[in-house]
DNA sequence: TTCCAGGGGTAGA
DNA sequence: TCTACCCATGGA
């Protein structure tokens, strides 16, 4: 099967894909020949499905392995890509600053997501305090060890099912197999519905607060999701910005030269730290 | 061996 | 609010 999603005039594609290390992470596997996305996905049903996405004319072009319900593999996309975050105002507070003109004029904006907030954030916690590598690995173990057919990401359910002792042992995710554990088992039986945090009419004052209720979220981890979410109000304060900001001041910066650096950009300072025109690229 | 990586939890001030 | 210390894991 194959599907056509139109895309926004202000979308592009590859500036999605690169717009942060999600592409790495399995079960996404990004071919850079074929310029093609792939992912596997666990249905309702319990089957897994295989989407490969690739660039079209003013449209992503989804060609489909396995047997799904449209309208479902749709939704997951359209949250993949971001395609429902309005841009058009990003983009024009862009256009007013000369060093960032180029953000709009190549449509960066937009951040490529996992299709539940649930993998978002248990890949977050797996970037803190360890290197890209152990997060590719741990992603890796988790997928395999966990997920349906060895292919996708395991849902909470599926990780709660299992005796924490056996979780810890096959993910090795060090001081955090806790901290997923748990929000694993709160979704599971039901005391955590971390889906609706997704829901616009929430204040983002009260979606940071609830993001950082979550075990193993912090202030770096609540800004990265708030951004993820269309929130972009926080700068995701890490070891890569200060040393951004120090190259960029020629001086050692603390995490609040970090915050002085971005707040001149208001409601748009997230977004404005993940897409910076660094100097020496 | 020791340090530390796209931090976070906790205790104590 | 700020600081100090600890945290599992694995590579350098």
């Amino acid at each position: 099967m194959r599907l056509l999603l139109t895309t926004p005039p202000d979308f592009s594609f590859a500036e999605t894909l690169a717009s942060h290390g999600w592409r790495r992470l399995l079960p996404f596997v990004w071919h850079e020949g074929t310029r093609t996305l792939e992912r596997a996905e666990e249905m309702p049903t319990g089957s897994v499905i295989v989407l490969r996405l690739t660039e079209g004319e003013s449209a992503v072009q989804v060609d489909i392995e396995g047997n799904a319900d449209e309208a479902e593999i749709t939704r997951r996309i359209r949250r993949l890509l971001q395609l429902d975050l309005p841009m058009a105002d990003f983009h024009a507070y862009c256009r007013t600053i000369p060093n960032l003109i180029p953000v709009a004029e190549c449509r960066r904006g937009r951040l490529l997501r996992c299709s539940t907030l649930w993998e978002d954030v248990v890949k977050v916690i797996a970037t803190t305090n360890t290197t890209w590598g152990q997060t590719i690995t741990m992603s890796a173990r988790l997928v395999g060890s966990f997920g349906a057919e060895g292919r996708a990401f395991p849902t909470p359910q599926r990780i709660a099912a299992v005796p924490f002792e056996e979780f810890a042992a096959k993910a090795r995710m060090g001081y955090r197999n806790a901290y997923v554990y748990k929000i694993a088992s709160a979704i599971t039986d039901g005391t955590l519905e971390l889906e609706d945090w997704q829901d616009d009419g929430l204040a983002a004052t009260e979606l940071r607060r609830r993001l950082l209720s979550l075990p193993g979220v912090g202030p770096y981890g609540a800004a990265c999701l708030m951004l993820y979410l269309g929130r972009p109000e926080h700068v995701n304060s890490d070891s890569v910005a200060r040393a951004l900001v120090s190259q960029e001041l020629d001086r050692p910066v603390t995490d609040k030269d970090v915050h002085t650096f971005f707040e001149a950009h208001g409601k748009w300072r997230g977004l404005i730290y993940n897409f910076y025109p660094w100097r020496d690229g």
